[in-house]
DNA sequence: TGTACATCAGTGAACGCGCGTTCACTGATGTAC
DNA sequence: TGTACATCAGTGAACGCGCGTTCACTGATGTAC
């Protein structure tokens, strides 16, 4: 039965919503086209209408997520625009994204398995990833310059290092303390700038 | 045809050796059984004579992989008792090492799908992360306790970040620019030490 | 505005392939006498 | 030490299941007149 035209877009966007969700949930081989159509309330025969394969929705919905992630940090930007940094650094290395990597950073649930993916879904990651430094570049106090670019790379390197170590481990202390650990760290650079 | 006990030993170390590093360049669903036992000379069929599972073999890969890790650190140490910290971050921050991730370190190869995995294979990745924590903290200098741990902890994550960044982007540049910034940034901390 | 018709989004069965696992079999190993 | 026999590591065919993809079909949509 064919659906409206706005209906089908609006059936897109709830695809890559899900997908990407799911995807970060998940990993990309953890999830099948037919438990992500059912998640959009459709069944998987469809889903070719929409997408030209599962590799081409992964690039998509990766896209999608990145930018999601994005705009919650300008949102942050907007909000607490006097200590934007250290607000996004504690969301970050919270318990609660930790325990939703479904609605989180998507370089640390994915990041090592993109490293395997094809070049679109790659290419997703590298825009994310380079938009992150950038929005963290100007977060950072200082005169902008190589020196602060350098330091929001590191700054986001030690991000998805400790998030990726805190999910690893099953146990719940040692998981705590890599949180503990990175945040106590990441505060004395925050305030040495 | 049955081989003598000390043929199934080496069996049983090729097959694990195999698949630590299959594990590491595809992930854990990236490689079959047959995949394995081919690498290791043999068909996919004996495989159950050496493990119960796939699963299980995951997890004892995971535990060969961290220890042989674990050891290439204590011969830098051995070798370069000045700087091995230095050399350590130098090593681990190359673009040899972004390049082999089979016989890297499997945090940034597989810690995003460790994840997901069984309690076994994340009790693997646990038991790696917390003697990786106390090795570093061993080359830290300054006094042990709980700041050089904690010291320890960052440093582990920045780099864990970076190379899982870094082998995420497609572009050898960006990559390129990723692995200088946070190898300048951990120069800086450990000259300041 | 109303009607006839082409389009095409979504359905659900089916296909083909790969992969984890099982199993009957082989023949070298190692043990019991 | 030599011989007969039970054991069992490895082989390769087969099974069953899941998953990505295809396809004939349906019926609402939207267009042409």
């Amino acid at each position: 039965m064919k659906v409206s035209r706005e209906q089908f877009l609006e059936n897109r966007e709830r695809i890559l919503e899900v997908a990407s969700q799911m995807f970060r949930e998940k990993g990309f081989d953890g999830v099948g086209v037919a438990d992500i159509m059912n998640g959009a309330g459709m069944t998987h025969g469809g889903f070719y209408r929409h997408f030209a394969s599962k590799e081409d929705l992964a690039a998509k919905a990766s896209e999608a997520a990145m930018a999601s992630t994005a705009q919650a940090w300008s949102r942050i930007r907007e909000n607490q625009p006097g200590n934007a940094l250290a607000t996004f650094v504690g969301q970050y290395l919270s318990e609660r994204h930790r325990d939703s990597p479904g609605k989180g950073c998507m370089l640390a649930s994915l990041a090592s398995d993109a490293a395997r993916q094809g070049p679109e879904i790659r290419k997703s990651f590298a825009g994310g990833i380079a938009s992150t430094f950038t929005s963290i570049e100007q977060m950072l106090p200082g005169e902008p310059g190589a020196e602060n670019r350098r330091a929001a790379i590191a700054l986001m390197a030690e991000l998805v290092g400790a998030m990726v170590m805190a999910r690893a481990v099953g146990d719940e202390a040692q998981s705590k303390e890599i949180l503990d650990a990175v945040a106590a760290d990441l505060q004395a650079v925050c305030e040495s700038r």
